[in-house]
DNA sequence: TGACGATTGTTGTCGGAACGAGTATCGTCG
DNA sequence: CGACGATACTCGTTCCGACAACAATCGTCA
């Protein structure tokens, strides 16, 4: 039988602190913010994720990249990056080779149908950018943005391009 | 064919906006933080929308929640909150009853169970939320709460809990 | 050169999320 | 009081994410 908890200094009904508050505010915004998203894409038959990975591969282009690299430069974690590559492979969107130098890794390369595809999204993803988010000053949002960056900071890895 | 889009004001190589920079930044603070969050859940078999639905209906105990009113409540959608409230109730960890006065309806309730899980799971969470955003200011804290408010706001529906 | 550990993907499996169709109940209006 | 629309879930299906075991290749060092 628990005793009475010693409450921490309750400053809203709903949280236990501000660290938690933040928290749940980000997942929050996430959800909410996502809810765009994911309405625009599906117009193109897209996941968020697989419209990074093409974002990632345009901004190595012509160049390719293995694809662990590619993995560790997704915003989300991907553990299946093998089938979301697939699933792109199979449309076209991108190229993939087995290199004689090393046989161990797969270079992924963005094809011209993927970046056909990029650039009719284009528009409409900056439409969906300014809906979700347009009504914030350009001072707030950068505010936003560092303070997310410091909210991260201890989580992210030292290799990766978010540090 | 597009025609040359006139760059707005390219502050980064790797964002079209300052919107899309905000949004992804909001995407990969939660995927860096919900790190933290799983493991800590996963010890007691628990995902983070099931804790989110317990420590609501802990807010209501000793009264219960029609279903719905508990799905959206929730800090993240659950278009499946049939089947999350049947993993809670198999464990014992809710109960639900339809009422004879309108049989729609299931009413959902913390069990002594759940309550106890939920005394056994605070500490735990606490510390959790301290190594998540410990490293930030109580000042900082509530700035990132209130920008995010305010980022999500025209996306809150009215009646909710969040807006 | 051949054994061993490290690197780099791939695949199997399982549970959770998303979406839509279906069911039971209720309120109300003719 | 019976039909009809609205409400409140429930269930079937399908896809995605997570994790772990596995496979292939490479580097290196005896």
């Amino acid at each position: 039988m628990p005793t009475a908890v010693s409450r921490p200094t309750r400053r809203s009904r709903r949280f236990d602190s501000l660290e938690q508050e933040a928290f749940l505010s980000v997942w929050r915004t996430y959800d909410r913010l996502r809810i765009e998203e994911d309405r625009l894409f599906e117009r193109f038959d897209l996941s968020p994720q697989q419209y990074n990975a093409l974002r990632i591969l345009r901004a190595a282009h012509p160049s390719s990249l293995p694809t662990l690299r590619l993995a560790e430069k997704l915003v989300s974690r991907a553990p299946d990056i093998t089938r979301l590559l697939d699933k792109l492979a199979r449309r076209g969107l991108i190229e993939r080779e087995r290199p004689e130098t090393n046989r161990r890794t797969v270079e992924v390369r963005l094809s011209e149908a993927g970046m056909n595809l990029l650039d009719e999204v284009g528009e409409p993803v900056r439409e969906c950018h300014a809906r979700q988010l347009g009504h914030l000053s350009r001072k707030k949002l950068a505010e936003l943005i560092a303070l997310l960056r410091e909210a991260r900071g201890p989580h992210e890895n030292a290799g990766g391009s978010w540090g």
